[in-house]
DNA sequence: AACCACGTTCGAAGCGCTTCGATTCAATTC
DNA sequence: GAATTGAATCGAAGCGCTTCGAACGTGGTT
């Protein structure tokens, strides 16, 4: 192993040197910084992760907690997993993969053990079990959704009340007078999953503002669960003409039924959702919709943390605000 | 922080003592010992991750190589990991998450950091070109998947040709003299993926063998592609009876689609597949299928790394016989 | 009584790095 | 020309842990 000794000696100057020019934390002439970044080279050094950790207090490491059991929208978490990892390799830190399965204990762990300087957690519930574990971290947390007590802690989300004003005002704006909710299946609701719920809220809020008829259904995935939701949701005596779905799982069987049954999108039926946007654009109808913005919470997520990891910075709760983009899959009644 | 002196002083004993009651590698009174850890509990101890590792050149990290960006079956992607994550942490060890995307020079840098003790790489095709690169790295590594040049490297899968011939075996078996292979689409046979290849390989061995004629289909997912591809494999000509997919995003619409052409499975056509084993009997139709058993695979992953890391250990290939459930999906001819 | 062996414990030397004065030397200032 | 500054560099003290050799009883041998 080649140590900072080594590459001082080959340089012919101290450690200190060579640490300085590694870190740039005092400055260095530009003919010795040339020399010592050529001895690096050339004797191929790599700092001891461990050495440097001890010696500056900092793993450069992020703990991510991630809900790997999770069967529902894995292409979602993956686009965060991906994202973080990558916006904080940026910044030149690792990340440690932490499962949500092996409980709350495991991000103190890791911290306690200085093997992370903080902590990212997805997949955050509103009564959250872990959250009074989070708060007693003592390094900084950053939650991926936005827990009902959150004092003290920062949050990060999309604004899914906004969300789901925004999706039923799209189809008031366009004559709707009848509007049904599609979500997720009843163990995300009782589960209690803050987006779930928020959502709902604010589609309930501006739908009763515009003196709109609703109907929720909460549909499992598969492709008779479906079928069954659409025969409520279609009951004749709802006069249905406008269909907000929030389940990313249901979009591709819900089309295939609605085309089953010779019902046009957007002719006979508007329809608007909020899922990525590529999966919005490449399902068999292209669909309205507002996007989830993942790799760009990622990276205000990994942003937070950095931010935190110098300073002492206040809590605080960023909700991003949802973006329609608009595919022609909603018609004017 | 407490540090391991404070808790020597706490239990009247020296640090070195402290260190061994932890590791247990001396011979330690049961009185001293309970003192210590009743000092560890009272004072909340964790020891440094840093120090440890730098004291002892071990990082009790593996650093895990995950295709974030695949499209392709990210719940088995998902569920290695978790497995992998699980059965490192019986181990006391903890994951780093590397991503395919950042290139072959991750596993290095970490190793070289001494970040992680060990690589385990997913995802590995048959022309891998991380393959040379992770030969050159200096720690245990083991692939999951096998690469056509895989001398000097441990790897680990399924054994897909074997996968092949039983599931073509299983159709001749019974009686069926046609049969068509739905595969993946054709960027996975482009790019080389390995397992797609050698199940092909298995499957047209068999075959042969058996005198039964084939055809071979490369699907993309979606619905269209999936009613497209079976008109292919339904044409009259051909006289198919009997259907192996290997293909899991394909299932659902190909039993769809096959339901709306009234066609029952297995009285009209023979149905088999390799996917995981709840995927296979959530689907509307339930199906004879072989395993991908992703749980079994990465505790073996880890188990050979694990192995590896104390001692000096030839490479090997450790390739999983499969294993056939019968769920009634094909018939006897 | 001197000896050895063994189980337990201690002390101290690092592991490779960062960082804080201290030092040197040249350029500026009065 | 002495004093002051500031840039560039060095030396050494840790960071918290593991681990090796030594030391210390205690009990059994000879």
């Amino acid at each position: 192993m080649i140590t900072i000794k080594e590459v001082a000696h080959h340089a012919g100057v101290s450690m200190s040197t060579v640490s300085y020019v590694l870190s740039g934390k005092r400055s260095i002439s530009e003919e010795t910084k040339r020399r010592v970044e050529q001895s690096i080279v050339a004797l191929g050094y790599h700092p001891n992760a461990g050495a440097r950790a001890l010696a500056s207090n900092r793993s450069r490491v992020v703990g991510l907690v991630v809900p790997l059991h999770s069967d529902q929208n894995l292409p979602i978490i993956m686009r965060f997993v991906s994202s973080i990892v990558a916006r904080a390799r940026d910044h030149d830190y690792d990340v440690l993969l932490l499962t949500k399965e092996a409980g709350p204990g495991e991000a103190h762990r890791v911290i306690a053990r200085s093997m992370a300087d903080a902590i990212v957690v997805m997949d955050v519930e509103s009564a959250d079990p872990r959250v009074p574990e989070l708060r007693a971290v003592d390094a900084p947390v950053v939650l991926l959704g936005v827990p009902d007590d959150h004092e003290g802690l920062s949050c990060l989300d999309l604004d899914f009340t906004a969300a789901g004003r925004q999706l039923a005002g799209h189809l008031a704006d366009r004559g709707h007078r009848s509007i049904a909710l599609i979500g997720s299946p009843p163990p995300v609701y009782e589960r209690g999953t803050s987006f779930a719920a928020r959502l709902l809220a604010g589609f309930q809020g501006e739908t009763a503002k515009r003196g709109v008829l609703t109907s929720v259904h909460s549909c499992a995935a598969g492709y008779d669960a479906v079928s069954g939701c659409l025969d409520d949701v279609l009951h004749p005596d709802r006069g249905t003409t406008g269909l907000v779905v929030h389940n990313e799982a249901v979009l591709g069987p819900l089309l295939l039924e609605l085309r089953r049954r010779s019902l046009d999108v957007p002719g006979d039926l508007s329809v608007i959702t909020l899922c990525p946007d590529d999966v919005a654009a490449t399902l068999p109808v292209p669909l309205t919709s507002i996007a989830v913005p993942a790799e760009e919470l990622g990276a205000i997520a990994v942003e937070m943390v950095m931010a935190r990891l110098g300073r002492e910075l206040a809590p605080e709760v960023r909700l991003l605000q949802p973006l329609l983009t608009d595919r022609g899959s909603t018609a004017v009644r």
